[in-house]
DNA sequence: ACTGTGTCAATTGGATCCAACGGCGCGGTA
DNA sequence: TACCGCGCCGTTGGATCCAATTGACACAGT
């Protein structure tokens, strides 16, 4: 995955600041101006606009005709949006990789999950350390869901997928994962019955319960949007 | 529609050169000079080349580093993979518009179809030319479906399938309609029946007939460009 | 005191300029 | 004659320069 084609530079640069901006330290709202980021990164403005116009493709970022590019705010319905499509193309995921799988990375995917929901417990309870809380985000979601989808070997459904999912900020629930002990539970309890359909190779259900999962978990996210935007109006 | 934001001129230039592509006009495969567009706008090669980096992040063409930009050849097993995420998420459209058309919006999508279907059968029977086939195509294309995903109301997957489609040329799907009589009615007969299931707010079903409608389109497409490649190689 | 207008500063957007990279052909040598 | 190397040319990529647009502030008039 190194380079595989096109200019490296303006690649790395929308890279990079997608990185910025969907682990949250670049918080969303904020405007994003040209020159800063041109001096951050060391280059000119021209790489930046160009990286800009990438990400704004992509709909992270919005940009206004004279007025500069701000990180996008996900609403709750947005969020509840995008969750719902995700559902849909996971399942999909799910439903393929139901028989492709073979049965030693199944095992595989079985170990990792439990071992990630151990790790994710022992943080929660040593604190909330951001760089804790971004390994373990960064574990969490790099563990079952990218295996399924690797398994369900559809490029485009990838690149799909991996643009929904980019297009919000991706703390949120890892987040959800450290403060909320029964949703934490509930995770692993569902990740558990999808491992068993795809091991049981019934599609059918695979598909089903990944749905409902991906469904659950964005109900989740979007009510800590919920929470966050009436906490901001409260002020 | 018109320049609901960011920068116009940019975006004009994406919009111009995807519609170059998809309706044909730039074949698959042709190499993008960033002069040549240039003088071909009217503009320098700076707007060329971020409509360029926006194209790319679509995945409608390719950039080689200082090599150039080519628009993208689908092969067949990508038109296959793209078609079955299609499927999904037209299916996703169609569950969520069963509960949310009136009946008189059903009533009109029925009759659109079967004008659009009398339509194609007449300019089948008149001959090829291409101005006539490519108002078909739009116009088919921008019947059933687009109402059925308005329907939905859900922008996150009306953008995201505005994605997939944009990421391979529309022409194809309406030459096959005018080609080929037997798939042209066989088109129309599964339309019709997503309408039905649609009028009797059948969600499940209605998802069904649709997954299974664009899966079939997709299959003959992807048959197109199967028979196209073989014919490249005998030369 | 409030509103409307005019000017100014800041920022973006486009054009031009220069450097870097890759391909191709020519020439030299084995 | 075939192969390897060197240098030129075309194209892209990045930086800088200049114009255009927007928002804000101040001032004047009612």
């Amino acid at each position: 995955m190194t380079a595989t084609d096109s200019a490296a530079l303006v690649d790395d640069l929308a890279n990079k600041l997608r990185d910025l901006i969907v682990s949250g330290e670049i918080a969303a709202g904020t405007p994003l101006r040209q020159a800063d980021l041109a001096v951050r990164f060391g280059t000119s403005r021209t790489p930046v606009r160009e990286a800009l116009r990438q990400l704004q493709a992509g709909g992270l970022i919005e940009i206004f005709p004279h007025r500069g590019a701000i990180v996008r705010i996900p609403t709750p319905w947005e969020v509840r949006e995008s969750y719902e499509v995700r559902a849909e193309l996971e399942a999909l995921a799910a439903r393929r990789a139901a028989t492709r799988l073979s049965t030693q990375a199944i095992a595989q995917m079985r170990e990792h999950n439990d071992k990630l929901f151990d790790l994710t417990r022992a943080a929660a309870q040593e604190g909330s350390q951001d760089s804790t809380s971004q390994i373990l985000d960064a574990a969490n979601e790099y563990a079952l869901h990218p295996a399924i989808l690797a398994a369900a070997d559809n490029a485009r459904l990838e690149s799909v997928l991996d643009g929904v999912q980019a297009s919000l900020p991706k703390n949120v629930p890892g987040l959800l994962l450290l403060e909320n002990a029964s949703h934490r539970e509930e995770n692993h309890r569902e990740h558990t019955r999808i491992i068993d359909a795809l091991a049981a190779q019934d599609a059918n259900a695979a598909s089903d319960l990944m749905r409902a999962h991906v469904l659950s978990a964005g109900d989740q996210v979007a009510r800590w949007y919920e929470r966050r935007s009436t906490k901001i109006l409260r002020h």
